[in-house]
Formats: C-alpha cells, sequence, structure tokens
DNA sequence: TAGATTGTTAATCGATTAACAATC
DNA sequence: TAGATTGTTAATCGATTAACAATC
C-alpha cells in the first residue's frame, strides 16, 4: 500500500521563512535581541514551536537571554545556502525553441542546479526532460501540469489559480466554521 | 499556551487539485472511468487517501465501479466554486496612487471578495487595511510581508524567492536522507 | 456468483503542544 | 540569588495508513 515518497516542504522550512521575514522586518527596526515569545506574538507560532523549530535546524540561543538577531538571521541564511551564490535557468515562452538546444551546454558551463519552468503547459514535461537530463536537480514549475521526474529530482510547483481557488474555497466556507469569535482581536496569517 | 489559530491550507484540499489535475489530463486522453488506484499510480497518493480525501469532501463513486471521471471533475468544480462567477481586484504597482481613491467603490459594486496584491513591500500593508475596510475577504498576496489581518480574512502569500529557497534547501540537503534507492524508477511531485 | 473496489472504522505514525529541568 | 527563558523530553492531538465489511 505504500507508495513512492511524496516530497512535501517541511512545515518547519517553511515556518524558518516566516521568522525570517519577521526578524528582517524588526532588525529594519532597530531591534537587537528577541525571545520565543516574541517571534511568537509577531508570526502567530507558539513559542514552544518556535523553540522546537529552531532546534530541528540545530539553531540555539542562551538561556535567559534570547536569541541576538542579527545571529538569528545569519544562521537561517546559511540554511538556505544564501551565503553561497546558485546559477539558476529560467526557461521562458519567448526563447523556447532557439535556447532549448544550448541547454545543456549552459547548464554544464555554469553547474546550474535548479531551473525555473515557465513555458505552455503543452511544452512543460519535455523541457522537464531536458532539464534532467542535463543534470538539474530543482525546479520551479509555473507550468499547471503535474511533472513527471526522477525521485532525486525536486519539483515546487506554483499556480496561481489553485491559490485562488484555495482563497475562494475559504471564504465561502468559513462562516461555518467556528472562527467568528473575538474576530477583530485575533490576527492570523496563512500558508505557512 | 495555545495562540490564536493560524489558517492553514488543508493538505486534502491541496490534494484535491492534483487530482482535479489529473484528471482533466485524462479526461483530454479520453479516459470516462478512473479507480483510486489510477489516481494513486498518476499521483502519486496511496489509494486509500484518494478515497479518504473523497470521502472527507463528500465525493462517493460506486462500488466495483471506480469513478465517472466527468463526476469527478464536476463536483471538484462545485468544491471551489468554479460554477459561480467570483470578482476580483488587482492591485499592482502601475495604478497604485490613483485607483485606491476607488476602490470601496469598485468593491462594494461588484460584490468583489477575493483580492490580488501585487504591490511593493513598503505599501502592502496600507492597501491591506484599505482592502479589508472595503469589505474584503481572501487576498493572495505576492508581497514579501507578513500581512496583518483580521482572523476572518485569509491571506495567501506568494513568494518566489522562498520557493527557491525551499528547492535549493532540498537540492543541497536530500543526499544525506535516504531517498538514493531505485533513483530511476521512483518517480515524485511536490508542494501537494 | 466470485472478485474487485468502495467507504469507513481502527491502528499507526508524525507533528504539535505541554511540561519541566537546566541555566544564565 | 530569584526569576525568566531556553532546550528537550513526554503527552496529546491530528493526519495518514491499514484493514475490512459492504456491495456492485
Amino acid at each position: 500500500m505504500k507508495q513512492f515518497t511524496k516530497h512535501t516542504v517541511k512545515n518547519s522550512l517553511k515556518r524558518i521563512f516566516l521568522y525570517r521575514a519577521c526578524l528582517t522586518r524588526l532588525k529594519l527596526l532597530g531591534v537587537e535581541k528577541v525571545y520565543s515569545y516574541t517571534l511568537s506574538d509577531e508570526t502567530g507560532v507558539t513559542s514552544d514551536q518556535v523553540r522546537k523549530d529552531f532546534s530541528e535546524f540545530g539553531i540555539t540561543g542562551n538561556k535567559r537571554g534570547g536569541y541576538d538577531v542579527d545571529e538569528l538571521i545569519d544562521k537561517m541564511e546559511k540554511i538556505f545556502h544564501r551565503n553561497k551564490d546558485h546559477n539558476l535557468v529560467l526557461i521562458g515562452m519567448g526563447n523556447l525553441g532557439t535556447s532549448l538546444s544550448r541547454l545543456k551546454e549552459i547548464i554544464d558551463r555554469f553547474r546550474v542546479k535548479v531551473a525555473i519552468i515557465a513555458v505552455p503547459e503543452i511544452s512543460a514535461q519535455e523541457v522537464t526532460d531536458e532539464l534532467i537530463q542535463s543534470g538539474i536537480k530543482g525546479i520551479i514549475n509555473f507550468a499547471p501540469v503535474l511533472l513527471k521526474t526522477p525521485a532525486d529530482v525536486i519539483v515546487n510547483n506554483v499556480n496561481l489559480c489553485d491559490e485562488l481557488e484555495s482563497v475562494i474555497y475559504y471564504v465561502h466556507n468559513q462562516m461555518k466554521s467556528e472562527g467568528t469569535k473575538n474576530l477583530d482581536l485575533l490576527y492570523r496569517g496563512t500558508k505557512y
């Protein structure tokens, strides 16, 4: 019954994005030190969860002293390999015909590992196959198709229609659920 | 310790998008009937999970007979309220200054409930406040900021940088994990 | 009918939450 | 020191997986 492993972005990783967004904003405001409850207040994630997430990614602070904002941002940049350069290829609609033949050459030369696919639905799989042949290991896919890829290739689908429809779904369905108490007092975000 | 409820798109809902993508493709290929294991093969979601998801959304098939593709697509369209029209406003950078004053008028007139925010980071919160004042209940946010919104407003953040970085994260970290057996035999997708 | 597939209930697994000992 | 906060272990909750009875 057990199927091939589906790759899904870990919730904890998504929350790290969330923390970082807060931290860069706080830094801009001149904040130098935060506590787990600071990030909790800002993001709506419980302070327990904040510390648990940090622990998972090996981020430590100072007992009683909280966390240094700069240090925290720095550690998160490292998690995302922001300290290194990453070349990537973007395959768009305009240059599709011409560029496809030079793809492998470019990917090899610049040691590209990540590609962005923004071609029409119909050519998406073909482009993908080509990319994988050339050694691409991660793909951001804007085409509204489910790409077939080997297990060692990561695909992240970005689909505005799906995003829109999920918002519409929630807008239409939330009245039924609880969420209607203390409306003005509560705040929340999404998708993280 | 319990915090305000964070709204997150349900996994089951994301999988419904996935099923629908498959089904529309299969329909194009002339397929009229599917079984839970058909969708399992196509999506990598286990057949158990497919049936469980269908059950959650009140989608039923025929014992022994599987599911009718058209009927399935139709039911999914209904889940996403695709059978109705939905007006939406798109606030972009170009027309920011001019249009903001007419916003409420337009939102009222066309009974808009959903907005897409594609303005620079710095004006995103201001625009959001304005939208909420005008009665918007769902937002797709392209600005890389965490918007403060009342609990009855759904926000879906779309952030290319985050998507990219999560791909980079996985590309750099997967070698360590298991996933290296039967590489060429296994297929997987992401984010659903 | 026998066999195959659904739909649902029970078991398992993983992620979140709570609790608390360590410590600055 | 006393008090506050971290980091981690244990308890709980929810989601996935397995099992199976219903049935076409």
